[in-house]
DNA sequence: CAGGTC
DNA sequence: GCTGG
């Protein structure tokens, strides 16, 4: 009976919630009210913004010592201290002005179908597909309307195993609108399955980001940028930097870049790649995320009408809002950690060698990034 | 057009 | 080249 709850003592500036768990990084998170609902591993989760901090409960059931708190820091990579290039202005504003963003740690498997997903494809289309091979796993908790009007509004459900995802047809998916992506996913599934399953994804952590991103491109449906970003946010390769049209752009309007915005052949790819990789130093793949967040909502700025100045703090999809309820009973919010985390630590902090990353680039970083130690 | 891939 | 906003 005893809830695991309590909350997580973090500045906005550090960890906004409603930033990072609707960009384009996870997509099976709702929100409800002021409530967020999700899944991380077995637990059905709620958390909610306060000004003290990221207050978190765990729903379903058997979890009074899940070790939910630790889970959480890691899922938020809140151990984390990013290092900015100290004369790097631009980056110092963008973090700035778009606060609170993190490089989540997600779980690999999910990652990777979610970026299978997303190629010439928008975050409400991808966050309906994730939803989709969703349904197909574990049914963890649920919450019902009190008005029965709209029964079932959230489903908590744990990613399903490969050997699940595994099953899907291609007509079945289709049919759930994947597009031409129910071929990829019905490839996969099968590659991975003959490869070893959950555990051959989960050893990519392992493995050196060059390494594990030459394997993530085997399958079907992962290319470079794809890769790139289930390294990034699924297995932890924080040299990772997804490289897009979007990322271009602000390189070349920010960073002195001169590059073209399409034809990116492998070769560019890299090269590019390697110098932002330089430029940004040891937490590129988290100034991606920052910089990418930026350009997005400046790209949605120009798009609203002049006159209309909307307060930023406000969702732009803000629905109705309805009253939501846990299928047991509600589950209190406010209380202090009552979760013994004995697993410890987990991340372990290790440097990686930046400049291991084979590259065929020779020109300079975009600007002098100094190095230096927290 | 949307954070490409084959 | 799939499909929704």
């Amino acid at each position: 009976m005893n809830k695991v709850a309590g909350i997580i003592r973090v500045d906005r500036k550090v960890l906004d919630i409603d930033k990072v768990l609707q960009m384009g990084m996870t997509f099976r998170w709702r929100k409800h009210g002021q409530i967020w609902h999700g899944v991380i591993g077995r637990n059905a989760v709620q958390l909610e913004q306060k000004n003290e901090g990221v207050a978190y409960s765990c729903v379903n059931g058997d979890s009074s010592d899940s070790g939910l708190n630790s889970e959480l820091i890691r899922f938020f990579d809140l151990e984390r201290k990013y290092e900015i290039p100290h004369d790097d202005e631009n980056l110092t504003n963008a973090v700035g002005k778009y606060e609170g963003i993190r490089q989540l740690q997600l779980d690999p498997i999910e990652t990777l179908y979610s970026f299978i997903c997303s190629s010439n494809n928008h975050i409400s289309r991808i966050s309906s597909m994730m939803t989709f091979l969703g349904s197909k796993g574990d049914l963890l908790a649920q919450i019902k309307s009190d008005t029965d009007v709209e029964p079932n509004l959230f489903r908590y459900q744990a990613f399903p195993s490969i050997e699940t995802l595994a099953q899907l047809t291609e007509q079945e998916l289709r049919a759930a609108n994947f597009g031409y992506r129910a071929k990829f996913i019905v490839k996969t599934s099968a590659s991975i399955l003959e490869n070893g399953g959950n555990s051959w994804v989960e050893t990519l952590k392992s493995e050196d980001y060059v390494v594990a991103v030459e394997k993530l491109m085997t399958l079907a449906g992962i290319g470079r940028k794809v890769a790139d970003c289930i390294a990034l946010y699924g297995l932890n390769k924080r040299e990772s930097i997804p490289l897009d049209v979007h990322l271009i752009r602000l390189a070349n309007r920010d960073y002195n870049l001169k590059e073209a915005e399409k034809g990116l052949t492998p070769t560019r790819y890299e090269g590019i790649v390697a110098r932002l990789r330089e430029t940004w130093g040891r937490d590129a793949g988290w100034v991606q995320t920052v910089l990418f967040y930026k350009e997005l909502q400046l790209s949605k700025e120009k798009k609203k009408s002049p006159k209309s100045k909307r307060e930023k703090n406000k969702p732009r999809t803000e629905k109705k809002e309805v009253k939501v309820e846990v299928k047991e009973e509600p589950v209190e919010l406010q209380s202090e950690a009552q979760v013994s985390s004995r697993k410890g630590p987990v991340v372990t902090t290790r440097r990686r060698a930046a400049q291991k990353i084979k590259t065929e680039c020779d020109e300079m970083p975009l600007k002098k990034a100094k190095e230096e130690e927290f």
